[in-house]
DNA sequence: GATGAATGAGTGTTCATTCAT
DNA sequence: CATGAATGAACACTCATTCAT
């Protein structure tokens, strides 16, 4: 039943399919006739609306990518407090949300992470995403740190955020999410600590 | 003409290969003729010396985390020091290793990872190499520290230590060792800190 | 907005979207999808005008064809001389018409050639082509040569015609008119001068 | 059933099978699948003695080369005469010989010089031949006659032997050979026929 | 009249695996 | 021990065609 303006429908439908995909049988085995079968259409659809394979892959990291953003984002206006610790816990908080800790998340950034080191396409994206995690931390941090100790921080805490994510999703087990904030705000507050005293 | 007492000699060159292979050109793209190409040696021959392309996989994956246990065993044996301090710094250095810390190392760890989400016999064997990293760190902790707070200690370190590696392999870039040491080690030293007074 | 009487233009559109595709990337990849792209219409447009490709490829082919049979027309309507010598000359100027022996006619005419030999309404149209070449020669000679020896002129001077054509065709480089009329006027006159004797 | 030494026979079996499919559907239908089931053998292994389909079909037109050079060099042999005349008799007996003249031969030329035009390595080939059968014209007639009616008449005659033999492969009906030869040799007579006066 | 969404068969190619030698 | 010939299924991708709008 063809009809028009099917553009953003169908993306949107293949870049779940691929989700989906990716969980249930990985990257490798996540071939286009499958995603085409979970998404209910054909398998030539696929190069009608992505350019190919790279071309949906690369859309559906951008897809997560963007929940992301959106989601830290949607954080930021609720928030009350404007204080560097709020926002560094806003940023945490963002990163461990349950769109980011399900397993098909986690497949997926995992296998685009292993993709990239091969496919400049989504290195480039991938790159991009790295650098956003660390300059928010880092501009959060410079508000009370010497610059030095604000990169230092914004490159540790971001390694520890990465790291908690990364053993979660390795583990196989579901992710604690509290247990991972919790060592994340310590450190985010020995940090912190660190800040020069503002009394008189 | 045949010989005899070949089998370690050329499953270690296939070994190699395999690493150079997922090196060169990614784990999707590492075939076996590629493998056994850069091996020198026939196509046929793997199935011979491993089971299938899987058994080398995980044979590569094997000897990937015996290097890094020898590593760290190796680093104990020439320790003087015997305080918990000493022998997490040892644990950090190693895990920092140029021999863990190189593209190809750092490509295939990935690699191995994504893939495990998806093979059993891949996933029970980065599970143990898991546990081991965070049994070490969590087993020193516990000389200076009560349980609970050794186990924090632990998981944090250990995602640390995972999360700065992570983010080194994907930044493309060559790897900061003495960044990534420096912040490992402030964290070990903050954690440390928490020990209960051992004077009157 | 529909629009009436569009089916001349849109056909005549295509036809030359047909030969610019030819010509650019070879019959093979001369997709239909392509074509549209070339003419500026869609895709579905193809089977409204035409009932397939291969009507639309051999609309093109008699497109071809009648460029080549007009061109000729005009050339005997302004001519002067009805001497057969004259007649013949304008015959072999035709067929190395620049309209002819351009990239483009000339890869969409071999094309064509190689197509008719597995496709019988495209061989039917090359007969005729071919047949009429050697007809109006025929017609030629036999006003001074008798019947055996005007039959044989004309097969040699068509198959020297078409074979300096496909030699100019092949070569890759640029036509060179001048030589091959030059050496086709030349095999005319070798023809011509076995005529009887006229005089007395 | 598996055997060594198999490259030479297995690429002579792929390469008729070629001249077979081409033959029976034409160049554009002549699948990998196809060829395969007519030399009884699997898909795959064309990629195994050539590296893809264009090696395959080079390959191809490098042996209907070869034919056609080997049968000018054995008749060359067998020839007592030394004349220029005697040569170019037997270059013209040559190229209409029945290894070339048959249906399946005319088909794969054809093709490959519509492929030619779009394929820079048959293109390369071909250009090759077309000099061949110039220069090796060119060469005898230049023991007769000056440099230019030398070339002149080698451009002609490599034209009209072309030009017959296209005429007789689209023509469809059975190539009368006696007919075309006739015509060749008349005009390689013609040729000739300048030659200065060796006479008192 | 015209669009472009959708199909699904078909393509060339790759590849892990098997096995006779 | 080791080779490399051979298989055949699987893959991404292309494409002419159809048809609701």
């Amino acid at each position: 039943m063809p009809k028009v303006g099917m553009q953003p429908i169908r993306r949107q439908q293949l870049i779940e399919a691929t989700l989906q995909a990716v969980d249930q049988v990985g990257m490798a085995d996540a071939s286009i006739a499958l995603i085409a079968r979970l998404a209910g259409v054909s398998n030539g659809i696929i190069s009608h609306y992505f350019q190919d394979k790279n071309g949906l892959i690369a859309a559906t990291m951008r897809y997560l990518m963007n929940t992301l953003i959106e989601n830290v984002a949607a954080r930021r206006q609720a928030l009350g407090d404007d204080s560097p610790r709020a926002h560094l816990q806003l940023i945490i908080e963002g990163n461990f949300d349950a769109s980011q800790v399900n397993g098909p998340a986690m497949k997926t950034w995992l296998a685009f992470w292993a993709a990239s080191m091969h496919q400049p396409s989504l290195h480039r994206l991938q790159r991009i995403n790295d650098h956003r995690l660390y300059s928010n931390l880092c501009c959060q941090f410079r508000r009370v740190l010497v610059l030095e100790d604000a990169r230092s921080a914004a490159r540790g805490l971001a390694a520890l955020i990465d790291g908690l994510w990364l053993r979660g999703a390795l583990s196989g087990d579901a992710f604690d999410t509290e247990q991972a904030q919790q060592i994340a705000f310590e450190y985010m507050d020995m940090q912190l600590a660190k800040q020069v005293g503002t009394g008189a």
